[in-house]
DNA sequence: CATGAATGAGAGTTCATTCAT
DNA sequence: TATGAATGAACTCTCATTCAT
């Protein structure tokens, strides 16, 4: 009997739409959105080509509900970290922990979002990925303004965001790129948090 | 006669891969490498398809020379601007000045190089690509190394070299997607400067 | 308890089959045989793609099932129409009229019928057309060689009941290409009807 | 040197054009335009699959193409034919004959052709078939308007026209579909002939 | 009986690449 | 050297058909 509303063909389907998801995420990161290709997502889901077309009406689509889900686990994520945490310094060691420790586990998504600022530099940004980025910017934002509330560098709360979020993009980067000789993130993070402390005054 | 081993052939050939290669990087910059077709690429350079190939021998070779000519531009016009400036605090903001700038002008490299840290971050870099990488990365590591000889914050050169590359891209990025509120980059660029002076102890 | 052979379960059967029928029959007509999909076909008959397959092994013969319905019932409308009438100018007006009230009331149906000489003339004609038009012409001739017994046409009666066959899908494709300038029918049909008796010298 | 405007290269192309429109009539005719594949058809004019497309934009396009060509060809014919016969009895034989044996002599044609009215009786009629179906009609019908100039039957020339032209459909429909018992056509031409001339009272 | 999720063959279309001119 | 017509592999997407429930 249905538990809560949902019956046992929900439950199917929503695990069938993580697996689709997982394996697109996989291909999309290892080839790229062009060149991966809808039959190769099917093999790595261990489906049918035409039974994508079921949940997802294309390949697009498809590459739009990967990166959402994603990015709404990073988002989600974060806002816990920093919730959790305080003061300032604090939070901005959980913000570029989580985010380090996401990708980290979650290489193959990195680029998939790399690639979508790629697009939103050209001016074609998804919503999505605008307004969940712009919740992640925010977020950092209103942990500055607070943490420096009477501080001198207050008013420079928006910049002071993009500069940690560019930082933890940039250890990212390079942590995946293997040009981080650490195998463990916490020296990285720990400049970065350090760098941004003594940028902001808080040190 | 030919004058300083270039004959008048070589003055023509090397004239036709500029032109091409400018096509070719707005092209690619405008569509992406998989979006853009060599028809497109031959029709902006106003040659017929097959003369491409006369010069390149593929789509990837040609996009790889477009990455690699913007790149060799790029870097060369930081070194000229770090080597004339001086002390590191002018250094820095020479970097910073001079990379926005170059991105300003050439909107559409950054997309062509902002992709390639994607196919970066999956492993798959291209050669030219790392060395430029490393190169201006080296560039800014020097002057750092040099400018803070003797003061506390040594040691973290290269770390602190990374943390200014990855403010400035920060900058470019939000500069080219439109969210950025001035037209001109002085305000940003000053705030990167400063945010990486007082991290660096300069202040 | 079962009545007259039929149990209770062939009544039920048949309905679905007439429902099936009648969907598939304007599907099939509003998109043509390749056009239609037997998702279509099952939604407009208010069932499930799968259960169709219980009623007709194949889209090709649910095709051919709609279309012998349709041709079943208009051969059986021209023959009550013509077994009345009397004598033979009476007969060809019936035929003629009932002809075209069948395909106006019918529009759905004309296209399937004339798609199929497409085919026939192709070579690929269905047994089952093939008999049930000539079942039609058979009426028709019988009518005419009975009306011009004694008369002077007489031994020409397959080649008029042809031509009054002709003349007859003429006036109903006009009518449903929108090219009649008339809504009723009557003007169309007296015109066949009086070209035919004059052709006929019954006039 | 090219000659009257048309270089060795336009050549080439006409001459292409006209051997994959004969493909496509070919396979269009044999198989339908659903079911017949592009690949087939290139097949059928000895090219890639590929090569259609740098002449013809689509499948669609190419089918219009195969369609208008045929009926240009069938009206000019028709014009022809008209233009030299008198009085109307031969002009009425001219019309029959010449379209009968344009059909005997392409009989992959008439599918197309027929095929074309069904489209037409659901309401989405290509113009192009309008417009040139309107001149055969109107060519038929001015004959009959003048040869019948101060006779009884004028005044429903427009219905007379349509009557020739549906007898004539006719008789080509039974010939390709093997009904016709004759290999010659001159029987049931001078039928259809008689009947129209005695129905409008030119005996 | 009825369902509809799953399948996979097959379609139209694109485009990097080649090569005769 | 320059061209662009020709190629055909590879792609996305559709849908008749099957079958476990």
């Amino acid at each position: 009997m249905p538990v809560a509303g949902r019956t046992r063909k929900d439950v199917v389907t929503e695990f069938r739409e993580a697996e689709i998801l997982q394996a697109a995420r996989h291909v999309f990161a290892q080839k790229g959105f062009a060149d991966a290709s809808m039959e190769g997502i099917a093999h790595a889901a261990g489906l049918a080509k035409g039974t994508l077309y079921l949940y997802y009406p294309s390949k697009r689509e498809l590459y739009r509900a990967a990166l959402r889900a994603g990015l709404v686990e990073l988002c989600e994520a974060l806002e816990q970290a920093i919730g959790k945490a305080s003061p300032l310094a604090a939070q901005l060691e959980a913000y570029v922990t989580t985010k380090v420790a996401y990708f980290d586990e979650n290489r193959d998504f990195f680029r998939i979002y790399l690639a979508e600022f790629g697009h939103a530099a050209c001016g074609a940004m998804d919503p999505y990925f605008r307004d969940l980025s712009l919740r992640q910017s925010g977020l950092l934002e209103a942990a500055i303004r607070e943490g420096l509330k009477g501080a001198s560098g207050k008013g420079l709360a928006q910049e002071a965001a993009h500069a940690v979020s560019d930082l933890t993009r940039g250890v990212i980067l390079r942590r995946l790129m293997g040009w981080s000789s650490e195998p463990r993130p916490e020296k990285e993070v720990a400049f970065v948090v350090e760098f941004a402390k003594k940028a902001l005054g808080l040190k």
